[in-house]
DNA sequence: TTGTGTTTTACGACCTCC
DNA sequence: GGAGGTCGTAAAACACAA
């Protein structure tokens, strides 16, 4: 919708994040990856994505070689144990393509009607996306918050998925996102109250948090890992 | 095995922007 | 008006304790 740029409308990315934004340690911890088996060093960047590897940032390919790449999770690292954030555990991540056979498969019975008077268009309620589906998503989406028109035609493509389906997701993740820098800010207020501290919140970048709605995409974006 | 809690897809309602 | 944003929610998929 944004033919020349993709800054029209979104604050976060009019600020530049792009090119400033450190990802923060990306947690696949919902996904309960069972290590893939065979061939995962023949997959492990999917190099369709050539301009990924411009990436301001890496994804710390920790073990490139064996198709292993590293995510820092800080949900799966649970508090940090220092002010400067802690260390994070790392979360071995392998790469799949869709030959992989995930512990979770997408289920093959459809289960085409929904009760409560809810309709949905598909014939199957959800289907659960590949992990190597998720990865290249996931990767997307620490390059940029909001993907473009483009990139989401070109995933649509190599993922299989449809532009619908690469929107949504993309919305999920942020709603994901937003959750998760909610329940820091949470925890960083309780730990803030509790202790006798100078009310300055330290940690998080909770001078970004404001109550505006519209501010939510910036303050949760920024707020992510300072 | 089962109950429960969490995460993941998908959608509708509503809003903003062009 | 259309596209895409958030927010809230439904329900499947999943993890895990009892």
């Amino acid at each position: 919708m944004y033919p020349n740029s993709q800054s029209a409308r979104h604050p976060a990315q009019t600020l530049s994040l792009n090119s400033q934004y450190l990802p923060p340690a990306y947690d696949f911890s919902g996904y309960h990856h069972v290590p893939a088996l065979g061939d995962a060093s023949t997959n492990a960047w999917n190099p369709i994505y050539a301009p990924r590897e411009e990436f301001a940032y890496s994804f710390q390919a920790s073990n490139p070689s064996a198709g292993q790449v590293s995510f820092t999770s800080a949900e799966l690292s649970g508090p940090p144990t220092a002010a400067g954030g802690g260390s994070f555990t790392p979360y071995n991540f392998i790469s799949a393509q869709d030959t992989f056979s995930p512990r979770r498969k997408p289920h093959e019975s459809s289960r085409p009607t929904i009760s409560g008077g809810k309709t949905r268009t598909k014939d199957k309620y959800r289907v659960v996306y590949t992990d190597h589906q998720r990865l290249e998503l996931e990767k997307e989406f620490q390059y940029n918050r909001y993907i473009t028109m483009r990139r989401k035609t070109e995933l649509s493509v190599t993922l299989s998925l449809s532009e619908r389906q690469v929107k949504i997701w993309f919305q999920n993740r942020r709603a994901k996102e937003r959750k998760i820098n909610r329940k820091k800010l949470q925890n960083s207020q309780q730990a803030s109250t509790t202790t006798p501290t100078p009310p300055v919140l330290g940690g998080l970048a909770d001078a970004h948090i404001t109550s505006s709605p519209s501010s939510n995409i910036l303050s949760d974006t920024i707020s992510e890992d300072f």
